[in-house]
DNA sequence: TCCAATAATTGTAATATACAATAATTAATA
DNA sequence: TATTAATTATTGTATATTACAATTATTGGA
């Protein structure tokens, strides 16, 4: 890989990040939610059931943090909160009705805009940029875990 | 497009949205900057000499907000702010020595970090790897630009 | 010259975050 | 079985990031 190559993919990144954040922040905009509540709804909307310590993990954020994002969405009726009754330690957090409504607004805006994107992408290369992108990703994730320099939530 | 090529791709989004700012955190952790600063100091490395309101406008944040960060980056040494003699209105922010060398190894790290991605991945497919990356993320640009729905640092 | 527009900063408030300490509960072990 | 260790969640506390509003300084136009 030559540097010029990689300065351009480093370009394209940047743009990426910004820019693919713009939808969820229209949707925090659109959906009333701050980012944080709409990425905690999401991945709560995506694994289902699920306690603190493992959504804070997914998340990436300390659980204490998580803890007030989710104190939050139960005031505003989002999530439901309770005790696991198998083991009281944890807490068993879902999406309420009304949440897995916001959920699926949200899910129906971000396809949406997904689809958008493509259709300005010629139709026979969809299937070609899909899979890179996955290759890339994928690559992305297996350098992370290897270095495993700083990993969420923890400074070293 | 259909729905489940969609929602792998909204998948990848995800994972790469928290992997490749991993890098970012890495970067933070390493030069003892934070991630503000970090992105700071990557935009004026790229632009060179440049206005607040200017570099606020790139990086997507409020002019008072990057003030701030400035005044920091200022304090520690990275950054030059001065006055626009041309118009005293303005100031030219820039890097000062100690900043280009903390630039250069951010830049170092974050290459070195991507070249290893592409280690991973089959050569050649390079090319169109960078090629298809570089369509998707012009393309999402593209719909955000249309929409238009909610600029950075404003919410309407 | 006076007023409008622009750039930057400061005042203020809200949100997000991590680390430390604590309370509640379960598992392990002596 | 009783005590100790480990685990989960929450609260206390401090810091960082952010935007909006108000203010100051400066420039350009009427």
């Amino acid at each position: 890989m030559d540097m010029q190559k990689i300065k351009k993919l480093r370009e394209k990144l940047r743009i990426l990040e910004r820019e693919s954040m713009g939808v969820f922040d229209a949707q925090q905009e659109c959906c009333g939610l701050t980012l944080s509540q709409c990425h905690t709804l999401i991945e709560i909307g995506m694994k289902g059931d699920i306690s603190l310590v493992e959504l804070a993990s997914a998340l990436g954020l300390d659980a204490s943090t998580l803890s007030r994002t989710i104190q939050g969405m139960v005031i505003i009726g989002l999530v439901h909160r309770t005790t696991n009754e198998k083991d009281r330690r944890f807490v068993s957090i879902s999406l309420t009705e009304q949440g897995r409504k916001v959920y699926d607004e949200i899910e129906t805006v971000y396809n949406g805009f997904l689809a958008g994107v493509f259709d300005l992408l010629p139709a026979e290369k969809h299937d070609r940029i899909l899979e890179d992108f996955g290759l890339f990703v994928d690559a992305v994730q297996k350098v992370n875990a290897m270095s495993g320099c700083c990993p969420k939530g923890q400074k070293s």
